[in-house]
DNA sequence: TGCTTATTTGCAAGTCATGCGAACAATGCT
DNA sequence: AGCATTGTTCGCATGACTTGCAAATAAGCA
């Protein structure tokens, strides 16, 4: 997502106007790297913002999706998650924590995959599912290769988490 | 998914009863391959036995899933889908018509990804997005090298599909 | 400052999924 | 076969997340 300032020209140009709830959500956006939802950046908002709505932070986050500002996600049964990086990338999930990472990959068309005859891809996402070892040390992230262990994969439970 | 047969004894082995319901739900699930939803089998089940209720559907899914039988799969924003595939395999999606395809994917661990300094990895799920091509010519999936187009990926809009 | 019109907001409504318990029926025993 | 036991089904209430709606509010501009 681009900068608060220019995100707000880019508001400016197109005829919407600017907002303190606007502008207070830009400000939370940007650089965030925490992949929030929407009730998520609505409780850091209140902080700053009492009395800012719900629906403000919904329909907000759905027109910076719609400038191509942010990207939705999907992730399991959960509610939508915002993701202020719209590089090409992919996810690292913990299981424990139900963190989210941003995950580069840069050999993705190496992949060698059946896909159905005629199928033509636009795009890849890619999810590394596992968790994030105790000890913290915060040793940079570094490239490795993926040693996903191929066993089958273990059945999930049906539960959608609640994240209140 | 096993056969309806074996299912079955596993059913009994476990106390559990065998219902009429259950019968029909097992024979529908094995071998699908449409992916199919709680509703979307509802409907199929209907027809086969009118007064079936959605929330048996429901249940007995919950149930094959905790037992292995079947996958849940988080689409997008749409219905939670289940899989009666619970090989180690990926997805492909039609953004056209939503339906859903297996894809086996050999090299997964040749994957160079940066991920969290950390993060162990459990298990990977690959999504091809993309489209059939319209003349479906019925050749058989063929191994092929993923040729996504590395562009910065589209934002996309926020709607939840129906799917009445 | 005042007007026009985009926004915000609260609440209703919608969709998908789960909790609950009364009615029902598979299973095992006599 | 008849009966008791207890797992199941099913309808409805409830819940989580999201969107529709319109009245109240407030940017942006003359
Ligand atoms: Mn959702
Ligand atoms: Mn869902
Ligand atoms: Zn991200
Ligand atoms: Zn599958």
């Amino acid at each position: 997502m681009h900068s608060p300032a220019i995100v707000a020209d880019k508001y400016r140009e197109q005829g919407r106007r600017l907002t303190p709830q606007r502008k207070l959500l830009f400000a939370l956006m940007h650089g965030n790297e925490t992949h929030p939802t929407a009730e998520g950046l609505f409780a850091v908002a209140s902080k700053r913002m009492p009395g800012i709505s719900l629906r403000t932070v919904y329909q907000t986050l759905d027109e910076l999706s719609a400038m191509g500002e942010i990207q939705l996600m999907h992730c399991d049964g959960e509610a939508v998650r915002f993701d202020s990086n719209v590089e090409e990338h992919h996810h690292a999930v913990c299981a424990e924590t139900g963190e989210l990472f941003d995950v580069y990959v840069d050999n993705i068309n190496s992949l060698r995959a059946q896909l159905p005859a005629g199928f033509e891809v636009e795009n890849v996402s890619i999810v590394f599912h596992g968790r994030l070892a105790e000890k913290k040390s915060k040793s940079p992230a570094r490239p490795q290769t993926v040693r996903a262990k191929t066993t089958k994969r273990a059945p999930r439970r049906t539960s959608r988490g609640s994240n209140k």
